[in-house]
DNA sequence: AAACCTTTGAAGTGT
DNA sequence: ACACTTCAAAGGTTT
């Protein structure tokens, strides 16, 4: 992991990661801004095609795009630099828009629960989200806010097309439910399978069902099927979507906070308890509890581990649980057909908990859609090129934000999941093929970047071994600078990104 | 149907 | 300690 020791004492934020390329680009981007949205879209795409075909012979140079680096112009093929140029351009002038208007759960600083008990925000959140979005009247939760959350849900073209998606039809009064606006980011994910459902809090409105609002904002009946939920607690936050269980069909207690479709929401576990995300309220304990140091579960106070709904605290965790409702999230949380004790043990190890997204996963999920609509692309593999590159594009200010986000987001997983550990979504039984395959195509790459790539901190020598990549800043920090590479120690001020070989 | 592609970063495993 | 690997999102494409 890369670390920076700038201090803080966290060691989440990557902030060693921020790289800027304003010493190359930022007349380019000022330059750029004049020109038509037509041109960048087609810099773009023939940018694109011809870098996949490039790609496709010869990988360093796809090698020498993710290395920010090579400020050499001798260096960039002239493909290369129309795409940038491109995406420079979007980034400068089309796409200037707030670089991260939406997270605002993540960046409630404290990272307790922004409600009070009885639902709504706590004066801490509300200062705070007004301090995010100082357009944003944050009062006290409101049906009114619901609508207004309601009607920003809604996929209008211009929550993707336009170069600021995060507006709010109904821009009064926004309860945290209105956190899964467009583009949001949600502080944690949901399990990949989990749920069908839309999740409180999402990233980007394609994920949205029109005239087929989330749950938690229809007050009684479930659209599907029209069975009526139970009002919504009051002392239940639908800051975390719960349940993956399906609405309507199962009287699960969380049924009204169900969340709709696509988005992967933390799993909750109707056994064993891998909780997925708790209640705002169970958040709250469980980081009240958890803040000052990430306490084993043990260590969790006894009465923050059922809350009064019933709904298990995150802490109680089964061990390597896994969580993986790809079997059927409906009778994940029927307790009827859960008698069966083995068919019970199967469902906890097949759930699924995801990773915490990082920060540059995080500035793809807002950005992603922007892009598709910019570009009209839709292939995920060239939309990541061109995020990759508004990346490195990105401000040292802005990419902190998006580490910032990622930072919080790993400490709410952490605490959210006290157990959980990378290792468990790891394919262990299952490295065959796949795994192989791209190990090999890996290597493969490996060796053809030994031949191809050149220094890439500007022209030095060419390095020999490039397998493995390090950023002298992250590797040794700042404050051991007499241990970086020359080009990267000469550069730094310039926050010229470097990349040494170990 | 499953894996791949493509990106960066975090965290795991292996040496 | 360092290098390498896996996974996170996403959705079209390939196998």
């Amino acid at each position: 992991m890369p670390q920076l020791n700038g201090g803080g004492g966290d060691d989440l934020g990557a902030n060693d990661e921020m790289i800027s390329f304003k010493d190359e680009g930022e007349q380019e981007e000022k330059i750029s801004e004049n020109s038509s949205a037509e041109r960048d879209l087609a810099d773009v795409k023939s940018s694109l095609v011809n870098e996949s075909e490039t790609n496709q012979n010869s990988s360093s140079d796809s090698e020498a795009e993710r290395r920010p680096a090579p400020r050499s112009e001798t260096f960039r093929d002239k493909t290369r630099e129309s795409l940038e140029e491109a995406a420079k351009r979007q980034d400068g002038g089309l796409f200037k828009s707030p670089p991260y208007p939406g997270y605002p759960f993540i960046m409630i600083p404290d990272l307790t629960s922004p409600y009070l008990p009885n639902g709504s925000l706590s004066p801490t959140a509300r200062t705070y989200l007004q301090m995010k979005w100082p357009l944003l009247d944050v009062q006290p939760g409101s049906l009114q806010s619901r609508q207004a959350l309601k009607d920003a849900r809604s996929p209008s073209p211009a929550h993707i097309v336009g170069p600021f998606r995060w507006e709010f039809p109904g821009q009064s009064d926004l309860s945290l439910h209105q956190f899964h606006l467009s583009n949001k980011v949600p502080v944690v994910q949901h399990p990949h399978h989990v749920h069908p459902l839309t999740p409180l809090i999402t990233y980007s409105n394609e994920h949205f069902t029109p005239g087929n609002p989330p749950p938690h904002l229809q007050t009684d009946v479930d659209p599907k099927t029209g069975i009526p939920r139970p009002p919504h607690p009051p002392d239940i936050s639908p800051y975390y979507p719960l349940s993956p269980g399906t609405v309507g069909q199962i009287p699960h207690p969380l049924g009204w906070l169900v969340p709709q479709q696509g988005q992967p929401v933390y799993p909750i576990t109707t056994g064993g308890f891998r909780h997925p995300y708790p209640t705002a309220l169970t958040v709250n304990a469980s980081m009240s509890s958890l803040l000052s140091s990430r306490f084993p579960p043990h260590m969790v106070p006894p009465h923050h581990s059922l809350h009064t709904t019933g709904i298990p605290h995150p802490a109680i965790v089964t061990p390597n649980v896994k969580q993986e409702s790809s079997h059927s999230d409906i009778s994940s949380l029927d307790s009827s057909k859960q008698s069966d004790g083995k068919k019970v043990e199967e469902k906890k190890k097949e759930v699924h908990i995801k990773k915490p997204l990082n920060a540059f996963m995080l500035y793809m999920k807002e950005m992603r859609a922007k892009v598709v609509a910019e570009c009209t692309l839709k292939e995920s593999a060239a939309i990541n090129q061109i995020l990759g590159r508004r990346w490195h594009a990105l401000s040292r200010e802005e990419q902190a934000k998006y580490y910032e986000l990622a930072r919080k987001e790993r400490q709410l997983h952490m605490q959210l999941y006290p157990g959980w550990s990378a290792r468990d979504n790891y394919a262990a039984n299952q490295q065959g093929k796949r795994k192989k395959r791209k190990r090999e195509k890996q290597q493969a790459e490996s060796n053809e970047r030994r031949e191809y790539f050149p220094n890439p901190c500007l022209s030095l020598p060419p390095i020999t071994d490039l397998s493995a990549p390090k950023k002298c800043r992250a590797r040794f920090g700042l404050d051991q600078q007499n241990n970086w590479c020359g080009p990267c120690r000469c550069k730094y001020p310039k926050e010229v990104s470097c990349l040494v070989r170990a």
